[in-house]
DNA sequence: CTGACGTACAACCATGTGGTTGTACGTTAC
DNA sequence: GTAACGTACAACCACATGGTTGTACGTCAG
């Protein structure tokens, strides 16, 4: 499976493409399946310039990828960072898990737990 | 498992905060040990008041929560949130899977056990 | 060729964000 | 009680963001 490094200023683009409703939105369509970047403005009650702004943000962050056909932009996902971010995460729960597994273990040799 | 749904402003918040390089150092290091602000605040190269308004913006977020001790306040992670961001990636990654599976179907394919 | 469509991009505005400094307040130590 | 510590918060600044409108350009249909 193919799995990028993010380096910090990209997960900062990932993240913060994500933080919008609008672009999460974008995102979920073009997973289901590709579109235009006009096709997707007539989904939203926003300008077109706004949308494109959007995909733009979008593609600055790598989620997704435009690719010319005719005279149209199709909007394609970009499946490798969206997993990329979801590992980031994981491994946020893999540090807790650690920590709990740690805890586990003094508490299991040296009996100090005084405080509940 | 503990798995809270979280409404679209919630998203919004908890992706903006971890849009900041600062931010998600800090959530790594509660989540290792906590912290009180000040401990925090020794870490980074800015002034006292813009870690605890990081720490704001996280605790905005649900991803960590704060206690007072003492007269200090100290940064606990709120693991729930974190998980509830990964699941949400995780359905990404779901949309993209399904639509592979639907489009093997439609040609044909329906073999297991390729990688792509 | 002409007109309509899809796109790109600049200018502009309001608002939010990330940083600063300064001030104030409660709590602990002495 | 007083001093020092940890915190909270307001005011301020520079800059990014999310939206708008307007203009320009390439491409396809007629």
């Amino acid at each position: 499976m193919v799995v990028r490094q993010l380096d910090p200023d990209e997960v900062d683009r990932v993240f913060a493409a994500l933080a919008d409703a609008t672009r999460r939105d974008i995102v979920t369509r073009v997973l289901r399946r590709e579109a235009s970047v006009t096709a997707l403005a007539r989904s939203y009650e926003m300008s077109f310039a706004a949308v494109q702004k959007h995909v733009a943000v979008l593609e600055r962050a790598h989620l997704v990828t435009k690719q010319r056909q005719g005279r149209e932009q199709v909007v394609h996902p970009d499946v490798v960072t969206i997993r990329a971010a979801g590992r980031l995460l994981d491994r946020y729960e893999e540090i807790w898990r650690g920590r709990i597994d740690r805890m586990a273990e003094i508490l299991g040799d040296t009996r100090e737990g005084d405080d509940s």
